[in-house]
Parts: structure tokens; C-alpha cells; sequence
DNA sequence: AGGTCGACCTGGCAGC
DNA sequence: TGCTGCCAGGTCGACC
């Protein structure tokens, strides 16, 4: 899915596009994306307010609306938002099978929900401790809170720091892709229990978890398969990428065959050489 | 407490 | 040209 860099840049683009607009209606074409209520009634809860701050908490977009409530947008993996800046009937477009929700705007733009899995989510509610997930992120791994020795208390443990990097009780926004980078960047190996990790390596991946992220954000994110920001493009970030998905290629720093392994039961690329 | 595993879904692609 | 099996950016709950 859509990690903290791809959900940032949905962000900054809904916030430029669609701040301040008014949602006119709400067309659900799939209840399976609506989470903890029936489709009718999360479309009266959004239906007639306006969107009037645009937040990220991990991977989960924020939206906040005027009188009072949130939309919760958690695109899992393969959920995006699409603007479309004059109101497009929903047959006309390209994306058709993927699409799941349309907002209708007030100056007659939209936004389509697209999702072909179905694993994300939408949540229209009053109060955002009613939506579990967000209560229970660790820290926003961008923010400045997020010390060193923040970072080596939540690595307090026997996981694999890779596996620990994806948790998002310990660190909130690090998926598949940008926790194999940050470790490749930190010269870390991926199956070390993140506890034994010295405190020098500790301020390596404090570095390299901002530097990659941030990185990340500035080429928009990363289009493997579905992901696409709110104009439909691609992200650029597969340019930048040193070893997610280049199992048995070469390292492109010390020119070793970049491995693969499963933990947790995601994928996993690491250079043996590099990484230590 | 902390780890592992199946389940939730659809579709693209490699291999036969 | 099918068909089968595997794989995919995430998370949750059941189990050990």
C-alpha cells in the first residue's frame, strides 16, 4: 500500500485541490470499504460538510470536516484518491473496476476512491477515538519528538529490526518497501534482533529512517503496481530504490547479489555485503 | 509479552 | 491459448 510517503503526498496535493469544498453527495459503489457502519449512514455523516484540514497519522489520511466529524482514508494496499477537477460520470473512467466511493464537490469537482483489492478503508466519524487503529501508532517517525533514544527504547525487543521498523505500534508510517531501504541506507541487516543493535547503529537508522522517507516524499512516493497520486501519476521513487524487489540483482554500492528472505511473512532484499 | 500464521481480496504474471 | 500457482505497498485476530 500507499506507506507514510505516499499517503504525505495524497495529503499536500487534497490539501492544495479540495480545501475549504463542500461534500455534495457520496456515491459508495462497494460496502466493503466502509468501515464499522452501512454505506447509507456514512454518506448522511459526510454529506454537506465541508473539508476543512487535511492531516496524516502512518498511513492513514486524516480529513477534517466542518461542522464537526472526520473522514479516516486508510488505503492499505491498494487504495488511492484520484481529483478530478470537473465532475466526471463514474462510467467514464478509466479506472472504473477500482472505483469504490465518489465525492462530489461543491464546485463541481471530485474525488474517486479507487481500491482493486478492497483492504482499505473508509471511516466517517464524529470522534477520531472511535477509529482503533490511530490510537494505537507509535510515533510519526518525521516529527521532531522522534529522538534517537525514543527510537532505541521502542527497539527494545527480540523481533528482527526489519519486522520491528514495520510495526507501527513502535514507529508509525514504515511499510515493505522504505524498511528494507532505510536498512539498506543504515547498513543494517534486516534479521538482527533490534536490540542488539549498538547505539552508533541505533543513530545510523535514526538518520536514515527521516533521510529515506523525506526522499521519498520529494519524489512523490513509489509506484510498484497501483499506487497513483491524486493527478494519477506515478511516483518517482522506484528510481531511488537500492534494494526492494532486485532479489539477485546486483548491489548497486558494493556490486553483490542483493538477497531475499521472507520475515513475518513479507518479502524482504537486503545486501549481505552492505548490511551487517 | 511477544511471536507466527491464516484471513481478508483482486489481478498480473511466470511457467507449464 | 489456457490453466495453475504464486506474488503484491497492510492489518487483524486467533493461537502458541
Amino acid at each position: 500500500m500507499p506507506e507514510l510517503p505516499e499517503v504525505e503526498t495524497i495529503r499536500r496535493d487534497l490539501q492544495t485541490h479540495v480545501s475549504g469544498l463542500t461534500i455534495r453527495n457520496v456515491e459508495v459503489f462497494d460496502s466493503r470499504v466502509i468501515a464499522g457502519q452501512t454505506p447509507e449512514s456514512f454518506i448522511r455523516r459526510l454529506r454537506g460538510k465541508t473539508m476543512m484540514a487535511f492531516d496524516r497519522r502512518g498511513k492513514s489520511l486524516i480529513i477534517t470536516l466542518k461542522p464537526r466529524g472526520f473522514l479516516v482514508i486508510q488505503p492499505k494496499m491498494s487504495g488511492y484518491v484520484i481529483y478530478h477537477p470537473s465532475l466526471k460520470r463514474a462510467d467514464q473512467t478509466a479506472e472504473r473496476s477500482k472505483l469504490k466511493a465518489v465525492f462530489e464537490l461543491s464546485n463541481k469537482s471530485a474525488l474517486h476512491y479507487n481500491d482493486h483489492r478492497m483492504f482499505g478503508k473508509l471511516y466517517g466519524v464524529d470522534d477520531l477515538s472511535s477509529v482503533k487503529h490511530l490510537n494505537q501508532l507509535g510515533p510519526e517517525p518525521l516529527a521532531p519528538e522522534f529522538t534517537a533514544a525514543v527510537l532505541t527504547t521502542r527497539l527494545r525487543r527480540t523481533t528482527p529490526v526489519k519486522v520491528a521498523l514495520m510495526n507501527q505500534e513502535l514507529v508509525a508510517g514504515i511499510g515493505n518497501i522504505y524498511a528494507s531501504e532505510i536498512l539498506f541506507d543504515a547498513g543494517i541487516d534486516p534479521r538482527r534482533p533490534s536490540r542488539s543493535l549498538a547505539p552508533s547503529e541505533i543513530r545510523r537508522l535514526h538518520r536514515s529512517i527521516p533521510k529515506i522517507l523525506k526522499q521519498a516524499i520529494r519524489m512523490r512516493g513509489s509506484s510498484l503496481r497501483d499506487y497513483r497520486d491524486t493527478s494519477g501519476q506515478k511516483g518517482d521513487f522506484v528510481r531511488c530504490i537500492r534494494v526492494y524487489n532486485r532479489a539477485g540483482e546486483s548491489c548497486l554500492r558494493c556490486g553483490h547479489k542483493i538477497q531475499s528472505i521472507v520475515q513475518a511473512q513479507r518479502s524482504t532484499f537486503f545486501c549481505g555485503s552492505c548490511q551487517k
